[in-house]
DNA sequence: ATTGAATGTTCTCTTTTTGTTCTCTATTAT
DNA sequence: ATAATAGAGAACAAAAAGAGAACATTCAAT
């Protein structure tokens, strides 16, 4: 487990290497880190190093290398490592873009829940058959929110929320062999929108 | 059994080292929970400790563990509530099915990574530009996996994929404007199956 | 090759924060 | 009454954080 101060030293070097090109010097690290002493940066290091996130050539200048394999020796991991962007047909743009995605922004929230999804209508907005949303509990939507609206109070549905004139609003299913339909708003209760969306494949 | 005071401090702890990526001290998770006193503190991390919930590492600063093998049975999981499914149509099942989504099976595993996806290759798999993939670390593929593959050692692709006779390999794009192309298995290299996908609303 | 500035390394020292162990009190349910 | 739970807070030990001095080594310019 790392300590604050170690996890600090760790970034500053990724960002580092990765702007720069090559390794930090102690200054530079004490520098970024918001320190005045090359002493204890060393000590950072050593301790980083001890735990195999990166390795040191001895009394070299710049020679921190980061152990890029670091992550999967970590023993918690709650933040995955999002190692950069796949397209297709296109070279993946290796470390570049190194950062982590934050679980926790996308779903440790108190007003938010999971539903799971059966049918497919809406499939063709990529939420298909046995994915769970994630849901924000409120009563209203904007255009173009994918909302679970309730219906008469007793049927519930995953569709895309448009608000029409005259008090209408019209629930879109994003599946080309289904139709949206339009209620008088008095019909139609808002439950909340969808904020997230995962699957499994295990 | 826990205590509510006990079950606050778990998901304290769990919530704050989803966002922090290290555990919190006793002070910190006494702010969190609302008390005043430290000692109090260590009182209920050391009765979560006697019941295997996580482990602490005595004197350390930030010492605790938490136990993920532990939340199985119980539910105290990292995890947010799955309050039912949604079905085009079909009335909510409304809290009857109550469990839970353990967001530890999802990404805790020392050997996932996420990728971006650029591109609309995988449309109609539902993973669409934009989205994130996690990625399980492994060289070999089944057919059917969704995998990163990466051609002649630079050019990275998410596929769906499918050994065919002869060494031969054939990458599939789930999208119908695009083709599916067979490669020498020789220039192939597969660098992880995708195991889940998630995306954000926000 | 020599030299000097920059850098890495190894110390000791201090301060602050944190973990640990107490005792004491209050509340609640059995 | 008793036990379990919840909390405050004091006192001490230890870890982490940091400053900085002193020395060793690199590396590039001369």
């Amino acid at each position: 487990m790392l300590t604050p101060s170690e996890t600090k030293t760790l970034k500053f070097i990724q960002k580092y290497c990765i702007e720069k090109g090559c390794s930090p010097t102690l200054t530079e690290i004490a520098d970024g880190i918001g320190i005045k002493s090359r002493g204890v940066v060393h000590r950072y290091i050593k301790s980083l190093e001890s735990k195999k996130l990166l390795s040191v050539a001895s009394n070299r200048k710049r020679g921190i290398c980061l152990n890029l394999e670091a992550y999967e020796n970590q023993s918690i991991a709650p933040i995955i490592p999002l190692l950069g962007r796949i397209a297709a047909g296109q070279p993946i743009e290796a470390i570049e873009d190194r950062h982590e995605i934050n679980l926790a922004d996308f779903i440790m929230d108190p007003d938010r829940f999971a539903l799971q999804v059966t049918g497919e209508s809406m499939m063709d907005a990529g939420i298909l058959d046995g994915d769970t949303v994630i849901i924000k509990h409120q009563n209203t939507a904007n255009n173009g929110d994918i909302v679970v609206a309730l219906i008469d109070g007793l049927e519930a549905t995953l569709k895309r929320f448009k608000r029409l004139p005259k008090g209408m609003i019209l629930l879109i299913p994003e599946n080309k062999s289904m139709e949206a339909i339009a209620y008088e708003a008095e019909r139609i209760q808002i439950q909340g929108v969808v904020v997230g969306q995962l699957r499994s494949y295990q």
